[in-house]
DNA sequence: GGATAGTGGATAGTGCTACTTACTACTATC
DNA sequence: GATAGTAGTAAGTAGCACTATCCACTATCC
């Protein structure tokens, strides 16, 4: 397959796929000639890949750099690899200065142990969870912290299925860090715009008629 | 209050204020003087919101003008204003062309169907999830689009807890919309880092010791 | 009462990201 | 053998979210 062809086969330009090549996101074509190389199956599955995690996972070309060069490296063990993934594209945001953390660290804390979670101070999940309950409270919306636990029941459903997706076949790495990476990245999205269309229909059902929290 | 300490309330940088101000994401200040101005809690306030949607929110500042605009109009009906602000944080990507989007479309309508939601193919959530659907399928993801009932269920649990919260007080349209602002788009970045950490303590439960998907 | 730091308002500049364009020397194909 | 395409590289671009600099003026401290 030559460039031109992978360019159709995936919808991504030519230009494009080149400076993906160059930035490490898709390895270079098995080159048969001086200035001629050979693509196949795997570049287009990987071209996919990065446009998924792209489009619809917002991650950057740095990070999904990192996560691919990971991948290509025999070297690295299969389960660090998955918690690194999870973790590469966990991007932490820490708290602006000034605002309470530690409360929100306690409360975070607490919930954690309610659900017998595992507490992890320096996970970057739990980092951002902070700065985001800190936040809630110098918005005065304390409200939403108190019905946290809801949250978290729902959030730990989602993580059951995401569990139930990975299996236990986790002999093939490529597809692995796949189901991390997209279940992930692209399930965020995918959550979000579930939520808001549950939130579309419980609106009107709440707030009947013109009083619908819906335009027209 | 003058800029100086309208700054050092939010711990926003003066010349950030006077961009946010030009950008019309902050009102402007009450002229006292030719060359002075007088702030007051409002404008703490609705800088720590626009602080916090764009930090854990995402938003753009071309996102957040339009909000803010849409707040500041007395004209806007009060329930549009709400249906419109879940639709402006939801941003529209359309999918890739070349990509087989009627499958996805009728995917999602049964599972609205199922759970006995509205159907709104237009609303930019719709969009996004279906063009979600078609990328998965390119991937080969096509397991993770076989639980989807799963991702709906916990979706709806959290929407749930979201019209709760909105109550039925909607007199205050600041607080109404910040509610509903606020708890979309902060509330989307919460959810994944509650995801997050859910999904390191269940990993540990199901590949135990050496095993679990987490480094160290 | 005079130095100094700060003010609102405006324009221009910065650093970063994710591409695009342009170019070169070469090659497959009609 | 003309033409379109190829790999590889360097330079350019568009958009975003600030940040710096400037101006005439003003509040405040010594």
């Amino acid at each position: 397959m030559r460039m031109a062809e992978l360019s159709a086969a995936t919808g991504v330009p030519v230009p494009t796929i080149k400076y993906y090549v160059r930035e490490g996101l898709v390895p270079a074509g098995r080159p048969t000639g001086r200035n001629q190389a050979d693509y196949d199956d795997g570049h287009v599955r990987r071209l996919k890949l990065v446009r998924s995690l792209s489009e619809y996972g917002g991650l950057s070309i740095a990070v999904m750099r990192d996560l691919m060069q990971r991948l290509d490296n025999p070297e690295e063990h299969d389960f660090d690899l998955l918690g690194a993934a999870q973790k590469t594209i966990t991007e932490h945001r820490e708290a602006s200065p000034g605002t309470d953390r530690d409360q929100a660290e306690q409360e975070l804390a607490e919930l954690v142990a309610r659900r017998g979670w595992r507490w992890e101070p320096h996970h970057p999940a739990t980092r951002t969870a902070i700065g985001i309950l800190a936040s809630l409270h110098e918005v005065g919306r304390d409200d939403m912290v108190e019905v946290l636990d809801s949250y978290a029941a729902a959030a730990e459903l989602i993580a059951e299925t995401d569990i139930r997706l990975l299996g236990d076949d986790l002999t093939d790495r490529e597809r692995a860090v796949e189901i991390v990476v997209i279940g992930t990245a692209v399930g965020d999205t995918l959550i979000a715009a579930l939520r808001r269309i549950a939130q579309a229909t419980l609106a009107r059902r709440t707030y009947p008629a013109e009083r619908a929290g819906q335009s027209r």
